[in-house]
This record gives structure tokens, sequence and C-alpha cells, in this order.
DNA sequence: TTTTACACTACAATCGATTGCACGATCTGG
DNA sequence: CCAGATCGTGCAATCGATTGTAGTGTAAAA
């Protein structure tokens, strides 16, 4: 009828192990770390195996911590989990710390520049052991090189250009170019592009490089740029409205979305309004994600390899984490594309 | 020259600040916590408060941790952070954590049943003050249950039948009936169902909700079961190619997918076997994924509201970690559905 | 046999924040 | 003017694991 817990089987510690066999604390320490446990009879190892086993010992990761000064946690901060796009990068990340038994801590910023601040010395004050910062936009510049004087800290997804931060990226800027290189090889040489927030790495690159290879061309490139909003549907349809609205007497031939869902967002926007893509207007979309192959045309679309981004920005960390004097030198993938019907030759 | 690490300005703690005050790191905990504040002299909280901005205190909740004995983070068991499915689950719980200052630990289980175990021995490990499991297979009942009795522990998104655990999840059987009903009101007859994993408690809800809704109106159901195998694209083109074989020269008038990414993958299948849908074969999705719509032709699905359920989850958690004694009760959302083109009236 | 070496283990300090208790000072009421 | 209440602070223990140092004992070398 007691309201106090009952005896709790699991919380026990090194002493409880130190005490079951007479010996002290320290002893049983040496023993459990396989590192250390040479230190020790192997005897004596035995039994104290046999007795964490017996007694169900688990040990204390945050005393650990505490002690030894690292937590075993990387910090992560993204701008938004619900982003499709920004899953698979956090499973790479995930992978990779899971090999030294380290686990992610996510943070969500909301896209909001204010909230990235706070969530960096939310994760500071947590001891985590690195950040990876998969959100950043360009004026928390200044905030992440600060922090990255005190702990290891990377810049991973989206890049902040001429930072001296070590970045895992995609090389967004070939792959605007190559998004480019796509339509103009197919005749196209009025174009418009469709684009992200003017201050996110990933979308400014998307854009000098898809403006630079429309510019060795000649090609006219039509600018609708995106400032403040989120990279979503619901701005690729205001986006193709747009352009609806100011060149609907003379359409370009093709559209570059800067990604999936503005891509789809604008494909909903050309349909309503009789377009048919690739017939009367031809799309070249970013990101490919997961069901952009069963979209109605099959998108084409620039691939991004997430996982492998994610993967690298987890072994960069833990490099980092291991040899901080090291500058680790980042990486940077190359695009690759994925063609499908939604561009058609002119 | 120097190796050395320059002066460290951040990793301020406690008694920097009570040093270069003059008092006692006790008084200074007390004026930093709102809600011990009032035990010290108010001209000292506001120097202390000052002392600490100029000094860039920022805490170290490790230290606090180990103190008061709550870390502050609630463990979270997901099968694989690639299905784009989860990720808006994780959303709603970071979401809801947020709002006291807590963080999800995610862990990974490549739906590995025998993975999960040693998963929620890490989490607690490391002190979560909570657990969420949202990746549960059958034959991990009696692991978490026995976890469930030293710490927090809900499950969520994949339900354990006959649990006595706190559980929030979709109504995945009134779903399935949902699923099923629609294509019965459209006068479909003969109707196959491919299943996801049968050791997931989403997918026999599905299933059971299906099969007893087409009981009912004596419709007769074709099962193609999935063993051992993860719900994604591949196993939806392997059943589709399974029917098919076994049922080409008589195929039914609609297939229900237990999930998109399954629909998705026997869309293709059929469709390279000249198969349009929805006028040779109608096709019922689940759970609605984000470029679901755009599908050709965009598919009829039953929504699974992924964030809702996070949210719920992560409330439940914070309720059981306050109120430990509470036996909380769980939540149940009922399923919708959105209608599209992939179903036609027989 | 004496000395040097080595293998084990115990002791105690430490990481940084928190908190029960105690102490001194100021204040109130009788 | 004194007993007791109240306020503000300091002291010291604590959370659990880790690790440098010291100490014991035994074995090998001289």
């Amino acid at each position: 009828m007691s309201h106090r817990r009952s005896t709790v089987i699991s919380d026990v510690t090194l002493k409880h192990i130190a005490s079951s066999l007479g010996v002290n604390a320290s002893t049983v320490s040496r023993a459990l770390d396989p590192a250390k446990s040479h230190l020790v009879s192997e005897e004596m190892v035995a039994q104290v195996r046999q007795a964490a086993s017996e007694l169900g010992y688990r040990g204390d990761r945050v005393a650990g911590a505490m002690r030894r000064g690292a937590t075993g946690t990387v910090g992560v901060i993204v701008a938004d989990l619900a982003n499709p796009f920004i899953a698979p990068v956090i499973h790479g990340i995930a992978q990779s710390l899971a090999t030294e038994q380290m686990l992610p801590m996510i943070v969500e910023t909301n896209d909001d520049p204010a909230e990235l601040a706070s969530s960096v010395d939310h994760l500071l004050s947590r001891r985590v052991d690195a950040v990876i910062c998969a959100g950043a936009r360009f004026e928390n510049r200044e905030v992440l090189e600060q922090a990255a004087v005190h702990t290891p800290l990377i810049i991973a997804v989206r890049g902040l250009p001429n930072s001296v931060l070590t970045q895992v990226l995609h090389d967004d800027r070939a792959g605007g170019a190559m998004a480019a290189r796509h339509l103009l090889e197919r005749g196209h040489k009025r174009v418009a592009e469709l684009r992200g927030p003017d201050d996110v790495g990933n979308f400014v690159a998307r854009h000098q490089g898809f403006q630079d290879e429309c510019g060795i061309a000649a090609a006219e490139a039509i600018d609708l740029p995106s400032v403040g909003a989120r990279p979503i549907r619901a701005e690729g349809e205001r986006l193709a409205q747009v352009l609806l609205d100011e060149h609907g007497d003379n359409l370009p031939t093709a559209v570059f979305a800067h990604n999936d869902l503005m891509a789809v967002g604008a494909l909903s926007v050309f349909r309503e309004h009789g377009l048919s893509c690739p017939d009367d207007i031809s799309i070249v979309a970013y990101n490919n994600s997961p069901m952009i192959d069963q979209v109605d045309p099959p998108l084409t679309s620039v691939v991004y390899p997430g996982i492998e981004v994610g993967r690298a920005a987890g072994d960069v960390s833990l490099h980092l984490i291991s040899q901080p004097e090291d500058r680790a030198a980042g990486a940077i993938f190359p695009p690759t594309m994925c063609i499908r019907d939604s561009a058609k030759q002119l």
C-alpha cells in the first residue's frame, strides 16, 4: 500500500558492484573499460563482468561525461524536420555517429535565424562534443564562427560562402549549372528560375550556377526571387503565379525550380492554367525526392545525395572531435541528375 | 607559438561568477534559478545576472542533470529515419518537447528487432527522462514493458496490441476499414491487399480493419502478405508482381496498399504491364505523403497525421515525467482520407 | 638474503551544479 | 530591552564514474 517506488532493480552503480565483490569502485571501473582492463587481474575482470551482468549494470554516461568532459553527443541544427529533404541527412549523420556509439541531439530552428543563436547556446550548455549546423542562413555566420572557436563546429547542407568554417556540402552551384545546361542543350533559349530564399547558401549557389550557364549561352533567364519565404510548395505556386501574371503573354519555354516542392507547386499552377508539362512548358527540379519520379510527368531533377552528405558531415565531426588541431577538410559532393520526362527537346 | 588553447572565454562556471562577486557558488546558483531567486536579495540577483551575462555564463546541463537526476532529454526510437513518413512524427515530438526546453535523442534500429533492445539500453544509460518508442515490433513487447517499469516509456506510431503500455497511435484499424469502404462503395467486389510486415502494429491493424470490412460486405479480398520485408517501394513492386503472376488471368479491380511507398511501387509495375490506374485497376494508399497528390494519377490515400501523433507522444511523455504515478492515458487519432483519382467508380 | 621490479588494488580528488542545514544579522513584538 | 521570527549567505555533501598517486604484496634479480 506504500507509494514508495519498489526496489529499483536497475540503477545499479559501480559501487554496488564493488561492494558486492568487496573491492573498490575504481577497480570495477577499470575492469569494465576494455582500454584499462589490463590494469586489473584477469580473474577480477571476470568476476566484475559476471557481477555486472547479474546485477544488470548499465553505467551512467551522464556521470561519465561529467568526469571525462565528453558527452558522446553531437548537436545537429536543422531548419525544419518536416521538410522531407532533411530526413535522409539526419539518417546519414546518425549512421555515422553510431559507429562510435554517439548520438545526435537535434534542434529545430523553424528556419528562423534568431532561433539559431539560442539553439547553439542550448546545445553548448548540454556540452555536445561537436555541432553540425545544417540550417544556416547568411546572417548566422558570426554566431557560428564565434561558437566554432570553442567547439568543433561544421556547416553542412546549407553553405556559408567565404567562411573559414569546415563545410560539408553538395555542389549546388554545379547543380544549378547542370540544370541550365540540360535545358539549353535541348534548345531552350528563354528560361525562368523559381528561386529559394536568397539568404540560404544552397539557393544562392544554384542561382549563380544557373545564371552563369545561361550567360555563357546568351540565353534569357527570367529571375523570380523569393525573399524571406520558405522554399515549400506554396512558394512554388506563388512564383509560378507571378510568372504567369508578369510574362503570361510571352512565357518562357522552361522553368528551373530550386527544389522539388516548389516544382510541384508550380506544376499544379501551370496545370490549373491549362499548361501541360512538358509540352507547353518544361521543368527541371532539384533534390530528386522519393516520389518525384511518379509525379505526372516524372520530373527531371538534380539529385541531392542527402544520406551521403549526412554521413560525411558525421564523419568530419568525429574527426574534428578526435583531432581538434586538424583544420579538417570539408567535402563537396558533385551533382548528378536524374533525367525523366519533364524537360523536352524543342 | 604555443599550442595551448587560447584562454577559453567560454566554459564559465558558477564558481567563476561567484568569485568575481566574492560570494559563494550556491548563492549564484540560487540567484540564477527563477524558482529559487526569492531566497536571494534582489540586488544580489541583479549583480549575479549582470556578471553572468558579462562572463558569458551558459551553465552546464550535464552537471545539473547529474545532481538533479533529470537530463531534460527524451529518447526516441525509430525504425528508419530515411523513411519519409517518420520525419513529421519527430518534428511533432521535438515541437512538444521544446516547450519545456527538452530535446529528443534519436536512435535508429534499422527496423531490426534485435537492435531495439540495445537501443533502449543505450538510451537508459544516457539517463533519458522518458522513452518514446516509435519503432516497435511485436517481439519487442517484453523488452519494452520491462523497461517501462523503471522509466516512463510510451509506445507511439507502431502499436503493441494488448500491451499495458501507454500508447499514442493513429487508428490504423479504422483506416484500413475506411480504405475498404471506399472501394466497396464504388462497386468493387474483388480487391487485393498489399500488406506491410505482419509484426508491425500498423499493418496488422490496417489488415484487420480491411478484412473485417470486406467480410461484412462479402467481398473477395486477395491477401498478399509481406513477411520480414520492409514496407518500401521494392516490396510494393514485388507484391504487385506476385499479384500479376498468381491472378493475372483474373485480376481484382482494386488494390489497397498499406502505404504510399508500396502503392507507388505497385503502380509502376502495373504500368509496365500495360495496366492503367484507375481505368484497369484502382488503388487506395496510406499515409498521404507530401507528393502523393502529384503522382499520376493523384492517389487516394488515408491520411496519417504524423505531426499530431508526434506532438501527442511528446505531450504524453512530458506528462508522464512530471506525474509518474498517473497511468497516463494514451491517445488514438481517427483516420481521415484524401480522396483523389486513383479509385474509380465501377 | 637483500634489493629492484612489477602487478594489483585502494584511496581520494575531481567534474559543476544543486540543496539541506547552519549561522549571523536584522527586525518584530512583548 | 530581549526572545523569537525572518532574511540572506556560506558550508559541505551529493550525484556516479574516472584517474593520478600511493601502498601492498609477490616475484625476479643480484
